[in-house]
DNA sequence: TAGATTGTTAATCGATTAACAATC
DNA sequence: TAGATTGTTAATCGATTAACAATC
């Protein structure tokens, strides 16, 4: 157990290990394997075992896995027992999809505040929020606590928003411009660029 | 120069390389290095030109890369000079997102066709395209030779959906619903997860 | 007890990096 | 020519897998 220099490769799929016990959870069951969670993810059982080694000792030997107790182990290391606020800036379509979208909340996130540039959107009602405008980012992020955001924008705002996001005391930012974008070691990014991920799969085809 | 047996988690960088390239290109920028690409990426550039080895020399010694030369060899390498038309499943707000998305023109993917199984949607227009019935599916993918689907539906249809996908001929998934969907080998699944991703985020937040 | 499965060690495999000859 | 940068080799580093003692 060296909970502290688990690899990010291994961190990474924590979430995915996290997905599939709540569902099992949900259809009843109480007790898994890595053999089972193996075949269910297309990751060897090893793997499994190993990754969750990481952190500490969470099976029986000759029983597996009680479900509820690994899925709350999981939460807790990943920091998702509570919720997050999280800031999302732009509103367009993407934006709107993600304002309505049901999936954060269960997995610990609910999106507090919504930001936009374009005065046709500023005072529009999403989800119980209202859109306001880019210059009051910085103020409420503060006042709020937020440390998660969410960029749903074009790539020519994005490196400009993003510094704004960093200076207002953000830390992680799920970006889903196609562009990279700098920011300071202490913070962390994910890029969500779908027309990529297709050109990955295309690659294979004939 | 071995193209064949190029590892998938280099093939899964060339995008992000296409994508630099293309917006040098875009800057009218005319020569660049992997030093340069390496600043830009965040990625080194010894690991920059062993990717590009896998696939052939692009560069002269002294000098780097000639940027369109290079972009138009990343876009041949993976599949991208055609346009491909591409099915989508779903019409909610990421579906509504998705089509409307004007991101995946550039970069070789036009979305010829949407599906959904509520009659209050069937019929409606996007983008110059009508929402049909999922019942005609599988036909449209035959008809239309479409190879590539976007699944933007809910994870409890999500194992269905993809079977018809894979019936009808569809060989590569990117799959918006947070759930581990089984294909057969020769189809390939590129997932999004965006509450995955954050929590993965909130694994390093103090 | 017999059977099953964990957690861990050691071996293997694969990816990244450092270094440099080739050469523009 | 002198300086710069590629493409590639070998070394290093890190991740995955196999195997098994421990033990439920």
């Amino acid at each position: 157990m060296d909970s502290n220099q688990a690899p990010d490769i291994v961190v990474g799929r924590l979430p995915i290990y996290l997905r599939a016990l709540t569902f099992m959870g949900e259809e009843g069951r109480e007790i898994t394997s890595s053999q089972e969670l193996s075949e269910r993810l297309g990751i060897s059982s090893a793997q499994i075992r190993k990754d969750f080694s990481h952190f500490g000792e969470f099976g029986k030997q000759g029983t597996g896995y009680e479900i509820a107790y690994l899925r709350d182990q999981l939460k807790r290391i990943l920091q998702v027992e509570r919720m997050w606020p999280v800031a999302l800036v732009g509103y367009g379509d993407l934006g709107h999809a993600l304002a309505n979208y049901g999936g954060f909340a269960p997995k610990g996130f609910e999106i507090v505040a919504v930001f936009d540039n374009d005065p046709a959107k500023i005072g529009q009602q999403v989800a119980g929020k209202e859109v306001l405008s880019i210059a009051e980012l910085a103020t409420i992020v503060r006042q709020k606590k937020i440390k998660v955001a969410i960029m749903a924008i074009p790539s020519s705002a994005a490196q400009q928003v993003a510094n704004m996001l960093v200076d207002s005391g953000i830390q992680a930012i799920l970006n889903y411009a196609p562009i990279n974008i700098s920011v300071p070691h202490n913070v962390r990014v994910q890029d969500i660029d779908p027309a990529a991920r297709l050109q990955h799969m295309t690659f294979y085809l004939k």
